[in-house]
DNA sequence: TTGAAAGCGCTAACAC
DNA sequence: GTGTTAGCGCTTTCAA
């Protein structure tokens, strides 16, 4: 039988497509399937299947010399057939808004390698900062994966809603009714990076918002509000400005050019925009004025001086993600966790002059 | 006898795996299938499949009749299913050695809208900086892809073709034997680079080597070594450093203790760690001394002053290297290609005192 | 240009 | 605990 096979699609390489097929056709008749274990075992196929898929139902020793001479012939499984027969595809979808933004990769980093755990693999898009496309993405993406991770989206959650369309989803920062997600929290950090802005002796403090669209910003605008309501301090708001570098060096001018002393920015992108525009103005950070920043990404330590921020627990998040959405995808119903970001202070802040 | 199935299956579903079962027998039944669509437009499957794979066999109204009801139906291939009719996964899997280093990103984001126009995903692996686990990671990916693109591997050659295996593949910032190559040649520019820091006035320049195992590091060791040996400076080399900002902020050391008024760092993470640690021990840039880095990485730009270094087409080396994956499947041989990196003035470089 | 039918490699219900 | 068998959804001959 499979020998007739064989001999059939021999006599098409003869012809059509050419080398294209050619290869093709090699490829395959070198490939090691199930049946080609299973004849040198002298078993069935199925059971080789369960020796791979459900080792602790076959017999210990059968299961070993399974296994063993499946490695000896380089038997790879082929997770298509495994997908079409289980209809699971071994993958997570994972879509960022922006891989450029330091805040991602380790995050992207933390979820392939959790993921790796669970024998999925990362299947990674980058909706390149268009809030716009997200939807679409997710779409294309929905049919190819098991589950999504899906980054910070900056879309609409009714658009988000739709384009999920049930297949098991969590998303990170922020949160989308009936969906698992895990989220930062930076309240209690950016209180308490209000409070050692007061203690410093600063009384008033700018607020550099983020770009409006952004679940986060607000969150963490929201606790920075909070804070300066029961504190003595006055808070200047500066609008909101692109997640940016170029953003915070816009701001800067902003700032400069307040009464501030000190200023909040969005995450530490801005926020060392936000330095690069002081040190342009030749305002000394932290003598003159102090900044926090947020994420802590790899930029926030090699900028001079060392940013003061809150730290994410990146790792955390990412694995945390992979094991919603594992539970999800058992059955599990839709659950949010919360981890604290930490105050990390740095450099950048100071007493005021 | 799609009926039978479905009766079939419902009656799996009372009994065994519960929850979990039922909630794939549901996503199940609810897919639509080329059959669905094909019985919706009173036409075969298989017209239906040729619709999509081939369009231009088709009848054209027909064809449209067939796109539009599939739309309509919300019809989504099922790749699991193409992939092993075709043998074909469309999916291209690539590996960066560490994506949390800021000269990948940009990369990574590149070759995912490469393919993306091809009509491929991207699986992403991180090799997380271990050069050892590289063999290992490609072998896993190998079975779920139709070719790999390999990010300036850090594993040897030999383990590195061994791994692959014949598979169509391409790596970028490096060659190896047999496998096509996308690689950005920093020679003219680093050269450029010595002959400006010549025209300032220096007559010592010192290299701060990166990783041993670099195929990189090497490259731009050579040209550096090459334009000493024919201009009038005196190279001090400073042996190799990791390729990170710790590694830079060690050489910064050696650097500031040595004779050499300026100096090349293997990347631009290295130079801002040279950065760092000289504006630590007081050094001023580029009063006292001068440094330039390679790649122009995000950072380049975020550091004070500015970094002077050699800008690398990313965008362009992710888009050629998917284009010569895509010849490669088609049954192309080989290929490399080399792009130009061009040199970046900015502040790092002035006068020596 | 279209349809029928077989097969891609694996899993899982069922029988032994 | 293992074998048999019938699919998973798509592509691709081959015949009409």
């Amino acid at each position: 039988m499979r020998k007739m096979i064989a001999a059939s699609l021999a006599s098409r390489v003869g012809h059509d497509r050419g080398y294209w097929n050619r290869r093709r056709w090699e490829a395959r008749m070198k490939r090691v399937t199930i049946y080609a274990v299973a004849e040198a075992c002298g078993v069935s196929a199925s059971t080789v299947s369960r020796a791979f898929s459900r080792p602790e139902i076959v017999n210990d020793e059968l299961r070993e010399r399974i296994l063993v001479t499946a490695r000896e012939m380089g038997y790879q499984m082929n997770r298509a057939a495994r997908g079409l027969a289980t209809g699971r595809t071994g993958m997570v979808g994972l879509m960022v808004p922006d891989i450029t933004n330091p805040f991602f990769p380790p995050l992207v980093r933390a979820i392939q390698q959790a993921a790796a755990q669970i024998d999925s693999s990362v299947m990674l898009v980058d909706a390149d900062e268009r809030a716009s496309a997200e939807p679409e993405l997710i779409s294309r993406l929905k049919a190819q994966v098991d589950g999504l991770i899906i980054a910070s989206p900056r879309a609409a959650t009714g658009s988000l809603t739709e384009a999920v369309g049930g297949l098991p989803a969590v998303v990170i920062n922020r949160t989308v009714p009936g969906m698992s997600a895990v989220v930062c929290d930076n309240s209690a950090a950016l209180t308490e990076a209000g409070r050692h802005l007061q203690e410093l002796g600063h009384r008033r403090v700018a607020l550099i918002g983020g770009p409006a669209a952004s679940w986060a910003a607000r969150r963490r605008a929201a606790a920075i509000r909070a804070w300066a309501e029961k504190s003595e301090v006055e808070l200047i708001e500066l609008g909101s400005f692109g997640a940016s570098y170029e953003g915070g060096r816009e701001a800067a001018v902003a700032f400069a050019g307040s009464a501030a002393t000190a200023a909040f920015a969005f995450d530490d992108l801005m926020a060392c925009g936000v330095l690069a525009g002081l040190a342009e103005a030749g305002v000394p950070v932290p003598e003159a004025r102090s900044v926090v920043g947020c994420d802590d990404v790899l930029l926030a330590r090699t900028v001079t001086p060392n940013l003061t921020t809150v730290t994410a627990p990146v790792a955390e998040l990412g694995r945390v993600a992979v094991d919603l959405l594992q539970q999800n995808l058992n059955g599990g119903a839709p659950e949010q966790i919360v981890l604290e970001g930490t105050l990390a202070l740095r450099g950048t802040t100071g007493t005021p002059a």
